[in-house]
DNA sequence: GTGTTACTTAGCCATATGGCTTACGAATCA
DNA sequence: TGATTCGTAAGCCATATGGCTAAGTAACAC
């Protein structure tokens, strides 16, 4: 099997595998946020923050447009899409896990690998 | 609002951040492998592709048991649970997202932030 | 008991990540 | 106009990540 010829999944989890940026998405679940006010719960100087909010965008979670001297930021809440596919497209496959298991014992017996 | 004390969330898309280790997933829901059976399917080192599985289980989402020589590894479903609830939680904070832009415009009007 | 198979350990390497400071540009306020 | 504020840009630093080779150990096959 391959993957994605250009892999948006993989920016998503990666985004979202840290807590500084999960947390930047749960605020931004309450509605849109400029930079600084969005930087003021993290005790982090801000350029570290700016390169957390420029992941989230590369990744698709986040879009941000310039208003004057700051910055807005909103969520993109379609951005998850890839992520939440991928989980349940999984999870379906293990949906027969049970019956897995007993093709998988089945075919010990006939051929023993172990 | 806090962080679980132990972030059992961050390893779990981390671990999912990497098209290898989905690859792995994906083949371990077929069912259980031994490491040099999974390893065929990737043009890399073993001691490469370890690091990988090691991966996996550190973040709860695969154990493996050696038998004989060789080492099994299964899937475990429940690992997934910590990235899969986040992202529920998450979505239903969305799920309201115009009652919840109301509200947002309704402090707007309160006490200006911008 | 010798060889092969299946990991495992150790260590090297390049790049990415997540933080920092310092300094600059552009918008707003006084 | 001058000071302040909000974001950017540039560059440094330590650690993590994702790959490798080379050399072990343990189990099995002959």
């Amino acid at each position: 099997m391959a993957y994605e010829s250009t892999d948006t999944i993989t920016p998503v989890f990666g985004a979202l595998a840290d807590p500084t940026r999960r947390a930047i998405l749960h605020a931004l679940a309450r509605g849109p946020r400029s930079v600084s006010d969005l930087a003021a719960d993290h005790d982090m100087a801000l350029p570290s923050f700016l390169k957390h909010i420029g992941k989230l965008e590369k990744s698709g979670l986040v879009t941000s447009d310039k208003q004057g001297r700051s910055r807005m930021c909103r969520l993109r809440p379609d951005g998850f899409a890839p992520a939440q596919n991928w989980l349940a497209q999984e999870q379906a496959r293990w949906g027969g896990a049970l019956d897995r298991l007993a093709m998988h014992l089945e075919t010990l017996e006939k051929g023993p690998r172990q």
